[in-house]
DNA sequence: GCATTCTTTGTAACAAAGTTACTGAAGCCT
DNA sequence: AGGCTTCAGTAACTTTGTTACAAAGAATGC
């Protein structure tokens, strides 16, 4: 694809592509990737940069049981932390990445990705912040899980997912993931949400009644 | 302190001495911390690397409301991951360090540090899998919390302390900083051991009976 | 349409973990 | 010894996680 094709289509990457100069922007590869297929799975080697151009991706640890907790969600101008991190220290994924929606993203190989952190100030401070940044965002995520309550961090998803769409798309299930908890748990506590008439419960989806009320819930702790 | 002297006493920092040189050498700060004293706290701007020669160092993320959870432990040799990151990003500290004994460390200040990285690359990838090295450790620290029994979490992290010195000298209340729950839920748990013939207890202090027992138990999850 | 099957939700009963509120024991200091 | 501080024990209650089902809604096949 041209350049001013790119841009045009996507605009949210006019600074990324200022900043890394048109040799690394032929070394990029794109992707189309379909709903719920994997971007990368754990265990896997980690061969690329990856930035995401469109839709959005979820980023999931499971446990040897199963269960699932989403570290965060990539969408659109956002590079990988993970997958940073992966490939500066030359591991293996400890996680995976699968799509929420169809998404766009660009790869940049493992050595083109190195030789501009090598020799693009600008790029490697992009590449540093971006990295401190999602450690700063999975300290909040521990800090979260360690101390606070089901309620409250329910509350505050709930509120985060309308600002996009609201009726909120979403089950019981894929919320327990996002928050790493049961699904049992979750209905019980939307089915209080419901009792105290902030939400309205349907079937995949959540209506939200009471932003006040969430809220306050979601302030404290 | 010379380079020999400093050698002869530290003998672990023989590769990374190697590693950088004479110059950043001396550039490199020799401090002293005596034990309870904090090398960064929450929110401090973070001016130079950090290494430790000799002695522990507890990392913890503190709540709002007080709780203390232990990211992972600072020991002679190590760099200290957070640290590492957030000199990189810019940003301020997200947590803490309190020396747990009387500690030797050294400190490279921040701009000697990006010399170094952006020169060595032998430095660079050191600093490199240091950081992909304690994301992961964090990732797992995340899982355990998540999904992870306490009865469990706790057997594991006696199991490990008695691995250096045996009757274990701790106190309920810092396990439970450890793995980020109460004191109460910790006398609870050892109570339990203690019934099971697993552990004695005593004032400050944890001997250890049947380590076959608790092993099994921290295995399942 | 109607039966079948799969997905999603509801709920009860119980176990594990976190919280609140005390009590008592052990060590330290004067 | 008496008083103070730190550490540990415990009961009662709340919240969260687990196990085990049941029922409602949506999709599929006939």
């Amino acid at each position: 694809m041209k350049a001013r094709d790119f841009l045009e289509k996507y605009p949210v990457m006019r600074d990324f592509y200022n900043m890394v100069g048109g040799k690394l922007a032929e070394a990029m590869h794109l992707i189309t990737v379909q709903p719920g297929s994997p971007l990368y799975r754990h265990g896997q080697a980690c061969e690329y940069y990856l930035m995401i151009l469109s839709g959005s991706v979820r980023v999931q640890k499971l446990s040897e049981k199963g269960q699932v907790i989403t570290l965060y969600h990539l969408v659109a101008g956002r590079a990988c932390e993970l997958t940073t991190t992966c490939l500066l220290g030359g591991k293996n994924y400890p996680a995976e990445a699968v799509a929420e929606t169809e998404v766009q993203a660009i790869l940049i190989p493992k050595a083109d990705f190195q030789e501009a952190l090598a020799q693009n100030p600008e790029f490697r401070n992009f590449v540093f912040s971006s990295i401190d940044k999602g450690m700063n965002e999975l300290l909040g995520l521990l800090e979260d899980v360690s101390f606070g309550r089901m309620d409250s961090r329910l509350a505050r998803r709930l509120l985060q997912l309308a600002d996009n769409t609201h009726p909120v798309d979403i089950t019981h299930q894929t919320l327990a993931e996002e928050l790493g908890t049961a699904r049992e748990v979750i209905s019980r506590l939307l089915k209080g949400f419901e009792r105290q008439n902030w939400v309205r419960l349907h079937r995949g989806q959540v209506e939200i009644l009471d932003r006040e009320s969430l809220r306050k819930l979601a302030q404290l702790a």
